[in-house]
DNA sequence: GCAATTTTGTTGCATTTGCAACATACAAAC
DNA sequence: GTTTGTATGTTGCAAATGCAACAAAATTGC
């Protein structure tokens, strides 16, 4: 099933070329787990997943590690997002990736011109709104009181993306308990409760909600 | 201090007025504790408060009410931030309030010829930006892995805004455990160790950071 | 195919947190 | 000034969570 981006919405192969080479945006490829780190220390610069996956992660300086994003084909990360000098982000690829780089201000100044310019402008306010709303989503997650709570929330949303009571989780147990900020064996063990307790069933990783 | 906001960036009162018209902005005028409901049903409308305070508020289909943000005069919202189908949301006053409203595909239209629409565009995406900022940060301080981080973080945060180890709290204690997601007593438990082991000094809500 | 690495699954134990129930301080309302 | 209500501060106890350590299963890399 192809991605289809909101970035590139209304946009053909050709107007794409034709508006990047407008915007001198640049495309660089990337290994699998390897640490994408062209936009870091520039400010205001878009990186657009083309092909591959990647992630948005937080490094503590005691070495805990918390997953802040999943960055799929056709998404959209920004040191634009974030109060940079806070704390240290990076952009990891988990597959190859192809990535690629255009400055914001370029945007802004090429719309008064190009209508090219202008839809991806567009495009781009579109793209960010649905960021926003997935954080929303994860401070609901976050901010139910107990693990339990926070694995049933998850699932539900999952169920709700997916219209359907079965899907498949697609994340590792341990990258979920980092992502819901719980200890992993803690999650195990709630898990294996909620099966008990028939509130889910979970045949690997295919979870049903039973209720 | 005065709230300066970034949507009217550039703007002087003039130009404003001007692109209110070119734009057909609305401007309403609500009572305090009213519901603010021109844009509900409407999809892309964005609601800028000119004066006084309101809320966002998600009712749950179980009849269950979560404060979502608050709204200061010069804040926008907008139902583009929320999956509107999958929870009702609202906005609420809380003092009388003087609310414009404008469609986001008119900015968008209207962008082409008018460059005054462009910079409001432009303008819009920086606030976008930085309410997904806030997000961040509130998520940074709730994926932290016990009360006495989430309230370190929390100080710490603060000192870094007001540029200075000592700072005045807004929030009661009772809300700022809400907004921590913990438990008051347990927060107020931690506090008083983090004053004993003298990590910090607080004199009626005056916290300073003795590290 | 085999070795190396990562993920899953489990458990005992210590610590943290939440809950409930107070007393006290403070502020607002009358 | 008194009442009423809300915020602060405290504590014992039960429950939830994190930590550490391990075995088994699955996946990846060569």
């Amino acid at each position: 099933m192809p991605v289809i981006s909101d970035i590139y919405k209304n946009f053909d192969e050709k107007s794409r070329r034709i508006l990047y080479n407008v915007l001198s945006a640049k495309t660089i490829e990337y290994r699998a787990n390897q640490m994408i780190s062209y936009s870091m220390g520039k400010r205001n610069v878009i990186g657009i997943v083309e092909t591959g996956r990647a992630r948005m992660i937080r490094y503590e300086y005691t070495g805990e590690r918390t997953i802040l994003d999943e960055i799929n084909e056709g998404d959209i990360f920004s040191d634009m997002f974030v109060e940079s000098d806070f704390s240290e982000l990076s952009v990891e690829s988990i597959t190859d990736c192809t990535v690629t780089f255009i400055n914001y201000e370029e945007i802004i100044e090429k719309s008064e011109s190009s209508r090219l310019a202008l839809q991806f402008l567009n495009n781009f306010v579109h793209v960010i709104n649905h960021i926003l709303t997935k954080r929303n989503e994860r401070i609901e997650l976050l901010t139910t009181r107990s693990i339990r709570n926070k694995l049933l929330a998850y699932f539900e949303l999952q169920a709700k993306k997916n219209n359907s009571k079965t899907f498949n989780l697609n994340y590792s147990y341990t990258d979920l308990a980092d992502y819901l900020a719980v200890d992993r064996s803690a999650l195990m063990r709630e898990l294996k409760n909620l099966k008990e307790e028939k509130f889910i069933k979970d045949v690997n990783k295919k979870i049903t909600l039973l209720y």
